[in-house]
DNA sequence: GAGAAAAAACCGACCAGTTGGTATAGTAAA
DNA sequence: TTTACTATACCAACTGGTCGGTTTTTTCTC
């Protein structure tokens, strides 16, 4: 359903391995076995290790943009869009695809997060292209004068939980992950005193 | 002025390697180059890799520690004192040390940053210790029932800045970085308006 | 459709250089 | 004598990468 073609699994496997057993042992050999080809099948797809990180880079930072785009286009809001949106391709729904699979992968940011790490730890220019489309994207916001930075602050926080998930300094099953979720959405939602936590209350429906 | 023990010069050194050259590029070797010591040197002070990049996460971390505990002493605020004095860390006062050299080093969570991530990218499991040296201040922070959250968001968000930083996305000299740490500053000030524009809008919360 | 040819996909032994780490002989000072 | 190194040689394991060969799939021909 998600991946058949081999070069998505290797950057499947390759990022598993980074985040399994550290940016180091992301070796073309471990990537190879854990991917169950040879090395010689790896080459054949990618030339040098580079290539295969700059697929990575591709694959994930793809995957995390459509669901974002998407995300995006189902939010009817005004305001805060991004923001609303980005935390809810993070975070679900927290309603609706609650138990939903992952078609809707959640992990894609972190993913993309992992895949720019490994980049970096490996040969710092290769993220040279990622560069000026997050430049592009962060401008966008920027462009907000009314909430713009707001929403930009959010999106560093969200980044700052996915270092924190990668040193290993918090789990997504924390309650805390959820916790620091629910803060951030309530700064996305229309400026009101009243908590709309729970709808189910009254008659209406 | 700082640092004069070769242990402290050592680590040191395999930071300045890590950020300059990459993290794949901290090997003992390298290092050894760096602190312009043989490596015979390096291994005599520490035996293996791993005892080196513990005693950098020891390092930094205590320099960032140790940064924080004098700005939350200095600062005399009750609430948001651990954010501002954390945000005062990293931007610097704004006015005072604004061309005060670096006995103050703002880079100091900069270089824990990165201790940390050559930490986990060479060995996942080193960084444990921390993990509950971490877990503890953040426990701490969010023990604030008033602006516990909110302080660990600003917190997530400079980590996030820190994220970026390394990724390339963003230099210190940028405009925007600075922007960002007014942005941040301004959430720990004394309850005045998000907004300075806009006088009244109804109630404030 | 059968079968040959060609191209694409893949294997795994091999290579030169590097890795973390060891060993050892020597030196300078406290 | 102990501590704190320097300098160098060395090691097995591993690194990214090459290469000749094999299998599988597609394409072409009849």
């Amino acid at each position: 359903m998600k991946a058949k073609n081999p070069r998505d699994l290797l950057c499947e496997a390759a990022l598993r391995i980074a985040g399994r057993d550290g940016l180091l042992s992301m070796t073309l050999d471990n990537v190879a076995k854990e991917a169950q080809v040879s090395k010689g099948g790896l080459m054949y797809h990618f030339p040098t290790k580079d290539d295969l990180i700059r697929a990575m880079l591709e694959y994930f930072g793809d995957d995390a943009e459509q669901m974002l785009i998407r995300k995006m286009a189902e939010d009817p809001g005004a305001r805060f869009r991004f923001a609303r949106s980005f935390l809810s391709s993070v975070f679900g729904d927290g309603e609706e695809d609650r138990d939903a699979p992952d078609h809707l992968k959640r992990e894609a940011l972190e993913s993309m997060m992992l895949a720019m790490i490994a980049a970096v730890a490996n040969n710092p220019n290769v993220i040279e292209p990622l560069r000026g489309k997050v430049a592009k994207i962060r401008d966008r916001v920027l462009s907000d004068r009314r909430d713009g930075m707001e929403q930009l602050l959010i999106w560093l926080a969200v980044d700052g939980l996915m270092l924190w998930q990668f040193l290993g300094l918090i789990r997504r099953q924390d309650p805390l992950f959820a916790d620091i979720g629910t803060a951030l959405k309530k700064k996305t939602e229309p400026k009101k005193k009243t908590k709309p936590k729970r709808p189910s209350k009254g008659g209406v429906a």
